[in-house]
DNA sequence: AGTGCGGCCTGTCCGC
DNA sequence: TGCGGACAGGCCGCAC
């Protein structure tokens, strides 16, 4: 599932070969998404020039000089490029044609992801404004988690994992950073002292940063192939290792369900 | 207002 | 080998 270095290892994948190209025409094999796909999306894009590409928390921005085009990738969803002598595959459901010669191609098998028209500022879009920092912005701290989760019950990974609070820290990333910073996921977010939300706030800017160095390592597989997500490079401590032994300490790691979401960590070294 | 859960999807894996 | 069912999960939208 894209997290977030997926979606911005994907964004400089794609970034050559889509800034300052001019679409010439959008194939559209399945228009149902998360939201149907805009009827009218072709006439909107069709002979507009691509003149910046914005990540927003894990939503990519294709900006024209009429509005934006929104895509998100759910779960399951990848942006590549192709060639036109190349095989169409299943699940590839849309085709954004550049006038340089190659397809930008969106992929999707579960189709929890989105592709959307914003007319202005994209920012101002429902699904956009109400989202957080993100984590690499300064306003991102531990000052800024403990305020925000004064009097907060719920589980402190569930939290973090709130859009509305911070985007970008999807499950396999909450789970790695409650390691690093020795915190149970299950603890109330609002009992939590803000010494340990310092810490929190600094590992997952740690765990998302090295991932998305790791994520560069595989930016020649945007072009004709399909390139590993980042994480499958990245030693995961504690993310779907059930039963096996901790890295610290040798305890055997733990899973419950938080929120609906698969949750990992050590009963020893997280409290 | 905060909280938790249902629903959207398909590929993969498991047990029978 | 086939088949049903559980599971994976980002995020909206709803109900309490």
């Amino acid at each position: 599932m894209p997290e977030l270095p997926e979606v911005e290892t994907t964004l400089r994948g794609i970034a050559p070969y889509v800034l300052g190209s001019s679409v010439v025409g959008i194939i559209i094999r399945e228009s149902r998404m998360r939201w149907p796909i805009p009827t009218d999306m072709e006439e909107k894009l069709k002979n507009k020039q691509i003149l910046g590409l914005q990540r927003r928390g894990k939503y990519i921005l294709f900006v024209v000089d009429s509005g934006t085009l929104i895509v998100h990738l759910g779960m399951s969803g990848s942006l590549r490029i192709a060639t036109a002598d190349g095989p169409v595959k299943k699940h590839d459901h849309i085709d954004i044609l550049l006038n340089q010669g190659p397809i930008l191609r969106y992929h999707d098998p579960r189709r929890f992801g989105c592709l959307l028209w914003a007319e202005g500022d994209p920012l101002a879009h429902p699904l956009l404004a109400e989202l957080g920092p993100e984590p690499f912005d300064p306003l991102f701290c531990g000052e800024y988690l403990h305020e925000a989760s004064r009097g907060r019950k719920m589980a402190v990974k569930t939290f973090i994992m709130d859009s509305h609070l911070v985007v970008g820290v999807g499950n396999i990333y909450a789970n790695e950073a409650l390691f690093r910073a020795a915190i149970d996921p299950r603890r109330a977010a609002g009992r939590i002292a803000l010494q340990r939300y310092r810490v929190l706030a600094k590992v997952i800017v740690e765990v998302l940063r090295e991932a998305i160095a790791q994520g560069g390592t595989t930016l020649r597989d945007f072009v004709n192939a399909s390139g590993k997500p980042g994480y499958f490079q990245q030693t995961l401590a504690v993310y779907a290792r059930t039963g096996e032994p901790c890295l610290i300490c040798g305890e055997t790691i733990r899973s419950v369900r938080l929120g609906q979401r698969s949750t990992f960590y050590c009963p020893r070294c997280q409290h």
